[in-house]
DNA sequence: CGGTTTTGACCCGCGC
DNA sequence: GCGCGGGTCAAAACCG
């Protein structure tokens, strides 16, 4: 909670790899911003690439290209600035304005996985000769690599690890980090029509930081939140179901496509409209809630 | 009693 | 081929 911890307390923290979320080949970039007053998440929006970045111009004010994981960080004060943004299957986050190229390759092109597919079979792989895991069995047949969802990851100075984000999860594993004090935990979707897992764990670097990464995207609508409608915590969330443009939402962060936005706690900000034909809304109304990562996911890079 | 968490075992991909 | 580490399963334990 104080900056004591913070790897670089100047705003932005090492470019090492010791923010590894993955464990598979994905390109990974991390994005991160200081923990300080949210004048400087303003001001440097997204700061740094990772060392797999590609090497695609930082068009967007430090980076350029989300292939399947992005990491965002949300400060103890519950801010976020910066935004994000979708073209065809690659994820671009930045400071001013963005719209993919659709670069990269996305492990996501199989049209035969949909996180919101409808006939989605039990989750429980049930192939013979064992457990498979990461994609319905479906999907998945012998000698198929593991197809992975879009992932995102948001980095979150908390005291908690889990992180209320109106979904409910349920707990499937939990092991060890390497080179890491803090266990990783693996929480699945409890809707059972939602593939959409998440990993939390703690920093090893700064343990006052929840790095919490979401796979794949809801297709449901969030669950009611108990005490009107916001969470209670210190990283507050902000229920993005009442919100009438794409906003990105999130516990304790407001991720938008404009300036930087401040959220106070129990309070959502009003903020501009998002042209439509960055994020390729099909229309200007109100979009049916897809839930979190439907927020932070726009539909370009959506498989359906 | 139903849902969630815990935890050891197992599977898979990757690097050597 | 082997070992390692990440990710998942699933039974048992736990909890409201």
């Amino acid at each position: 909670m104080d900056d004591a911890h913070n790897p670089d307390p100047g705003g932005n923290f090492a470019t090492d790899s010791n923010w590894n979320l993955g464990s598979d080949s994905d390109t990974v970039n991390y994005l991160f911003t200081s923990d300080r007053e949210s004048s400087i998440l303003g001001e440097f929006g997204w700061n740094l690439h990772s060392a797999r970045t590609s090497s695609e111009s930082d068009r967007f004010g430090g980076l350029d290209r989300i292939d399947s994981e992005n990491v965002g960080f949300a400060s103890e004060s519950s801010r976020f600035q910066g935004s994000v943004s979708c073209g065809g299957e690659a994820c671009t986050v930045g400071s001013g304005s963005g719209g993919g190229a659709g670069v990269g390759d996305v492990s996501t092109s199989n049209p035969s996985v949909s996180s919101s597919s409808s006939e989605d079979p039990p989750e429980k792989a049930t192939s013979s000769g064992g457990k498979l895991a990461e994609i319905p069995s479906k999907a998945r047949k012998k000698g198929q690599k593991r197809i992975r969802q879009p992932r995102f990851a948001f980095m979150t100075k908390s005291e908690v690890d889990h992180l209320e984000d109106g979904y409910r999860w349920r707990k499937y594993g939990q092991k060890a980090v390497k080179n890491s004090p803090f266990p990783r935990s693996y929480y699945r979707c409890t809707n059972s029509k939602c593939t959409v897992k998440k990993r939390v764990e703690r920093s090893s670097e700064d343990p006052t930081i929840v790095i919490t990464t979401y796979e794949g995207q809801h297709c449901h609508h969030t669950v009611g939140f108990p005490r009107g409608g916001i969470i209670g915590h210190e990283s507050t969330f902000v229920n993005h179901l009442t919100s009438p443009v794409s906003q990105f939402y999130y516990p304790g962060i407001l991720l938008s496509r404009e300036g930087p936005l401040n959220i106070t706690q129990s309070q959502q900000v009003p903020v501009q409209t998002v042209e439509s034909s960055t994020l390729r809304e099909p229309t200007p109304q109100i979009p049916v809630d897809e839930g979190l990562l439907g927020d932070i996911v726009p539909p370009g890079m959506r498989n359906r």
